[in-house]
DNA sequence: GCCAACGTTGGC
DNA sequence: GCCAACGTTGGC
């Protein structure tokens, strides 16, 4: 089992809109980093830490699994989606999702700053500056003591 | 709203 | 295959 960190705007899908869905395809990645991520490393059953990003503050609001392992993100294909690619095709499709179900949020929300001022967590890709990738991999450790931040 | 740090695109 | 120009991310 691998433990990672999603970041998400929360003003677009927050963990409460995903507490709601229960499950969402997480799909509109369009960076190939994170698509390799999800397409050749994630499985079912790993753990995520739901991080909040662009919100005030930015921070990790709770945890979620990977339900279900990559597919096509089919919003590649539809014309109409902001997401569309026309490089993507049904045959050689280029962008992929995974499906990740809700587990739960955070009692305490654990923000950012928090995350910087613990030394054990200054390994963690998320406080290293320039760090936009929006799918990293975590630790178990980073894991386990966030979660403990969060009161989970 | 600013802007640094990246990633992508496309001309050559 | 280089790299300048452009677009995006995301903290502040």
């Amino acid at each position: 089992m691998k433990f990672w960190l999603m970041k998400s705007e929360p003003d677009v899908f927050s963990i409460e809109d995903l507490k709601e869905k229960k499950t969402t395809m997480w799909d509109g990645v369009r960076n190939y980093q994170a698509r390799n991520f999800m397409m050749k490393d994630m499985e079912k059953g790993d753990q995520v830490l739901f991080y909040h990003s662009n919100s005030k503050p930015p921070g990790v609001a709770g945890v979620a699994t990977i339900s279900k392992k990559a597919l096509p993100d089919v919003t590649a294909f539809d014309e109409k989606s902001e997401y569309f690619d026309p490089k993507s095709t049904t045959l050689k499709p280029r962008w992929f999702c995974v499906e990740v179900k809700y587990k739960k949020k955070f009692k305490n929300y654990v923000p950012l700053n928090d995350i910087k001022d613990k030394s054990s967590l200054s390994e963690m890709k998320v406080v290293q500056k320039g760090m936009r990738l929006s799918i990293q991999p975590v630790t178990k450790k980073e894991f386990d003591i966030i979660c403990k931040m969060g009161g989970l």
